[in-house]
DNA sequence: AAGTAACTTTACACTGTGTAAAGTTGACAC
DNA sequence: GTGTCAACTTTACACAGTGTAAAGTTACTT
């Protein structure tokens, strides 16, 4: 598309995304990313008509960086439900701190902007539906834990995998993301697989190295 | 106190806890509630410096209203750590509800606001605490899953309790609290319980009515 | 009658978003 | 060279909401 080629709104996309990566959170304004990326105030809006949609344009900007629909593809080819339910748990898992920045900026955004909240919620639908998958593939095998529903179990690590609990986890309690993902694997097995995890199967819940 | 004795600084607060609670959340201007409570806007500063100060203000009027203090020092009563699990969750979920409006308003305030971050993070640790008990109960009983340190396990604990959470299941998932809390309670047995629920005790897991 | 506390009224500073419009610059067309 | 067009800059302003400042009102106290 031209949009990826036009090298000003690149600039812009890049800028936001290095501000709001650093940390910059909510408090990222309009002046700040201009001004990082060397243009006017004005000129940004001549790019993307709110805030809301240059945080958006960002996420897919980073989106197309990190190639995140393969890495989303391929968490969907594991054989068994709960190698499933672990390559799902690592891909979104993964995914989170890469967009954070971005995610947080928009989760601010979302409660004072109908826009912010659309645009929210379109994402966060895109993941309960990768949630859904995965417990539908446990399903498939039997190996649903009893006392849920699948909805309820669709609802329940929706929770778990939610980018508030990664920021709790591994910003505020100082997780490590590799010590995130594997005990966020161990966990939803726990609570999602039939048996716990009292069999112990080919899939490692421990930390590797 | 004549803090609680003065009427207009009381009005103000039920002023502010109502529209809160009515689902304003964020969207609740200083203006909305001066006019709630039959006041001009500049007087409700003259009881509250600023608006986090109202928030926390008003949290604490709402804990004196629900005699939280007694609920959680209840829940500090059971013998095992199990049933001390338990009823921490119970106690701490069923709180949420209740102070659900103002926390919202305190968590969209706390990334731009100092002050409203400050009152935040006091609140949250004093839940943080009540994690670590749990999980300190859990522990001299033996009983603490073997994979998580008892930091971890509190880390866990109260991310898994956190406002967020059932933010996510109770008002975007429509689950029922009831349903919410017995959820919690079979889920965070399964995860911290060493045995999980492999062995079914005496506490009842699933919805009893 | 003076004083004082609680409140009202009016007005303004500040921050950040978004709109509006006129001015600049460079490339390309003919 | 002249024209024109797009991309950008500059300046200015409307708007919302918080918080500050100060003068005015009211009623109760002594």
């Amino acid at each position: 598309m031209s949009s990826d080629s036009n090298p000003t709104r690149v600039r812009i996309l890049k800028s936001a995304w290095a501000l709001l990566e650093a940390g910059g959170g909510g408090a990222v304004r309009m002046s700040d990313i201009a001004k990082a990326a060397g243009v006017s105030r004005q000129a940004v809006y001549l790019h993307f008509p709110n805030r809301a949609d240059l945080l958006v344009a960002t996420t897919r900007y980073i989106d197309g960086v990190h190639d995140i629909d393969g890495r989303l593809v391929r968490s969907r080819i594991a054989g068994s439900g709960r190698e499933r339910l672990a390559s799902w748990v690592e891909a979104w898992g993964n995914y989170i701190p890469l967009v954070y920045g971005v995610l947080k900026a928009l989760m601010a955004m979302k409660d004072s902007d109908a826009e912010a909240l659309a645009a929210w919620n379109d994402r966060m639908q895109a993941v309960r539906e990768g949630c859904a998958a995965a417990v539908a593939a446990l399903q498939a095998d039997g190996a649903l834990a009893e006392g849920f529903s699948a909805e309820e179990a669709t609802d329940v690590l929706w929770a778990m995998l939610s980018v508030r609990t990664w920021e709790q986890l591994c910003q505020e309690c100082g997780w490590d993301q590799a010590r995130y993902v594997t005990a966020m694997q161990h966990m939803t097995e726990q609570i999602l697989v039939s048996g716990g995890s009292g069999g112990k199967g080919p899939i490692r819940y421990l930390p590797e190295k």
